[in-house]
DNA sequence: CTAAAAACAATTTTT
DNA sequence: TTGTTTTTAG
């Protein structure tokens, strides 16, 4: 059924555990996953579980389907079981919850739920229309940040941000969400929390129905997820997490490494085991992993060691530009083109310049992430006649449908629309109520608009299955025909994303249930049905050291070294932040199996213009002789040396002394003041400024 | 109301 | 420079 055979001593003590708390901190590469699953196969064959009993929560849907595969796997059960182990993200888990229990929540159990964008657009029908788009991110993402800490509009919100209407802002974002009867993101958890927590008898049934909860990727758990194990584990829950405080990067998402400590305090009697041997790496490059992530000092200790062979030295070059370092990563993989390679930068932008290589060299490549499909104007379009299908009270997916393509309803006839809605309890019936006071090209728009609705509704509802439905609205809705004519003008593929939509509802029906289904995997799950997973040989992957996280790679190439992209400037003055991008380079680093290889360019096109780079000071964190090629960076000390205090000499002006060192539009600019008194702004870059010895 | 011109930013992003 | 959003002229 399962064997421990191959498992190490540590590895055996985390499967084995009993009942009491148990911290795994596992380490990169360490083996835990299989310790999880086949903790889960202990728990069923030799502690008697019931798989039901089990509930094991991920953050990425792929995880949870990789964990659910594997589990099922191991016990060798059906995967169409009765009774199977539940296996979701903290998401799901919640809007699963919810769904059943809709009443407790106040909700309606076909609720849809509202992406980052939805969201932003709610929050844009609340602020003046003057208020600039940046302005209202920001407070959406406020909005979200507070939810992220299980925060209400009436607490106090100052650990979030200090804007004296953060609050208000926040009660009639939840006023008009609560109205809509959508949930967001923050919602499903925040909302699981209270229904837990006020509902006694259902906190006891789910108790009762949990007996076992585990918890993977534990480092990016957020306030309000932590709220939610608390009220889901009760004094006899087997629970254990499994994290690693050294790959916690989702700090700017509410992700807390705090909650591994809290998670002793609050679950008193908790065993911690380490897992710190490696099976991935060699030794070489567990030896600069373990240099870099040594230098932070929020962190509870490991130190991962492999029986693997030490490997060849990871190696360091210094490029001219982005073009060079393309056409360097493509020699790289021209010499031994087998060899699994990934390309690692830290922001989406640095992809373009090897994209464009790799078609000229035709070198097979995919890049992972980027664009979501279901993020896609097009796309969100149809999902937005669905939405307002499934619930027309939903008033951003009304804002998204009622004029496009355009019907002749602009802002005006909206704000009729609107005056009704009062009386009306949702969008449809507000537009038959608006229809009495509007005339012509409004109105005749307005009236087409409602015939389409029902007849697209009843086209839905007679439907038994989904997905001819969804292509039936696509084309009655005049969005074919819209985004066929935008791709004529733009070549984009707008019309064929569609079509893939309709392929991705295939397996729905067409009842409510399905729909509702549908639009949920959807949102929460924004690469199901997209990409799949197999290994072209040959394919170098091209992806951000974000969404590396859980994969592995032979042969890893870490790009643009340099600071001020990585790390950018203004993390680098905050110490939680510059420890954060360290952990981002740990475990970028931490992905490479036998070969690893660092790249930094001297100059940079940003922004149409190019820049002088310095390598970042994250290599000068490294001993030199432990990479090669690093030594004769090193005398440039990670630092590009302009600092204040360091002494200059002009050419016209004369000696001085830098006083203030910032930047302008992410370009390097100083303030010098010159021993004549004269003051002077320059940007380096361009202005030939020479460093003198301080002692001049 | 719509389309073209001007203005304006430009991390990372599991859900 | 690029892509997006607001402003403006038709």
């Amino acid at each position: 059924m399962f064997s421990l055979d191959t498992l190490n001593e540590r590895q055996k003590e985390a499967v084995l555990h009993g009942k009491a708390p148990l911290l795994i901190l596992a380490g990169a590469g360490s083996g835990k996953t299989r310790v999880i699953t086949t903790r889960i196969a202990w728990l069923i064959s030799e502690m008697q579980f019931r798989p039901d009993q089990i509930l094991a929560v991920t953050f990425t849907n792929k995880a949870a389907r990789e964990m659910q595969e594997r589990v099922v796997n191991l016990l060798t059960l059906d995967a169409n079981a009765e009774s199977l182990p539940m296996v979701k993200t903290f998401h799901s888990f919640c809007a699963w919850m919810l769904r059943r229990n809709a009443a407790l929540a106040a909700l309606d159990p076909y609720f849809t739920i509202y992406d980052d964008d939805d969201s932003l657009a709610l929050v844009k029908t609340i602020l003046p229309a003057k208020v600039p788009p940046a302005e209202a991110r920001q407070f959406q993402h406020w909005i979200s940040r507070c939810k992220d800490d299980n925060l209400t509009p009436d607490d106090e919100l100052t650990s979030i941000s200090a804007h004296p209407d953060l609050a208000e802002v926040f009660a009639l974002y939840e006023a008009k969400l609560t109205a809509s009867g959508n949930v967001d993101f923050g919602g499903l958890i925040q909302k699981s929390v209270q229904m837990l927590r006020t509902h006694n008898g259902f906190q006891n049934r789910m108790r009762q129905k949990f007996q076992v909860v585990l918890v993977d990727e534990y480092q990016d758990c957020n306030g309000a997820q932590f709220e939610l194990l608390k009220e889901l584990a009760g004094p006899e829950t087997w629970l254990a997490v499994v994290g690693d405080d050294d790959q916690s990067i989702y700090r700017f998402r509410g992700a807390d490494v705090g909650h591994i400590l809290g998670f002793q305090e609050r679950f008193p009697g908790t065993n911690v085991i380490r897992l710190e041997e490696n099976y991935r790496s060699t030794g070489r490059i567990l030896a600069v992993a373990g240099q870099v992530v040594a230098k932070n000092q929020g962190r509870l200790g490991k130190t991962l060691w492999t029986k693997n062979p030490e490997g060849q030295k990871p190696r360091f070059v210094l490029i001219e530009d982005q073009d060079a370092e393309a056409q360097w990563a493509l020699e790289l993989i021209r010499r031994s083109p087998l060899t699994q390679t990934a390309i690692l930068y830290r922001t989406n932008a640095q992809s373009r310049a090897f994209e464009a290589a790799f078609v000229r060299a035709k070198v097979p490549y995919r890049i992972v992430g980027s664009v979501r499909f279901f993020a896609r104007e097009e796309i969100k379009d149809v999902l937005a006649w669905l939405a307002f299908l499934n619930n027309p009270r939903d008033g951003i997916a009304f804002g998204r449908i009622i004029n496009k393509p355009a019907r002749g309803l602009g802002a005006t006839a909206l704000g009729h629309i609107e005056n009704h809605l009062g009386f009306a309890n949702n969008w449809l019936d507000a537009c038959g109520l608006a229809l009495g006071d509007m005339k012509g090209k409004a109105k005749s728009g307005l009236g087409q608009f409602l015939s389409l609705a029902s007849e697209l509704g009843s086209l839905l509802e007679n439907s038994p299955q989904l997905a001819p439905a969804v292509n039936e609205i696509i084309e009655k809705s005049g969005l074919a025909e819209y985004h066929q004519q935008q791709d004529e003008v733009q070549s984009t593929s707008r019309r064929q994303n569609l079509d893939e939509l309709v392929s991705a509802a295939a397996p729905f029906a067409g009842s409510r249930e399905g729909l509702s289904q549908f639009l949920e995997t959807i949102e929460l799950d924004a690469a199901a049905s997209r990409e799949s997973d197999e290994e072209v040989p040959g394919t170098v992957t091209l992806i951000t050291m974000h969404n590396t996280k859980g994969l592995e790679f032979d042969r890893v190439l870490v790009t643009g070294l340099e600071d001020g992209l990585f790390p950018r400037d203004e993390t680098a003055q905050d110490r939680d932040e510059l420890e954060e991008e360290r952990r981002l380079f740990y475990v970028a680093i931490t992905r490479a199996r036998k070969e690893l290889w660092f790249s930094a360019c001297k100059r940079r096109l940003l922004h149409g213009r190019f820049l002088d780079r310095s390598p970042s000071r994250f290599l000068a964190e490294i001993t030199p002789t432990d990479v090669d090629g690093l030594g004769q960076v090193a005398s440039a000390g990670g630092n590009d040396g302009w600092v204040p205090g360091q002494r200059v000499y002009h050419d016209d002006y004369g000696s001085g002394t830098v006083v203030k060192k910032w930047y302008n539009g992410g370009e390097l600019a100083l303030d010098v003041r010159f021993d004549s008194g004269r003051m002077g702004r320059f940007l380096p870059a361009y202005t030939p400024l020479e460093k003198m010895a301080s002692d001049d």
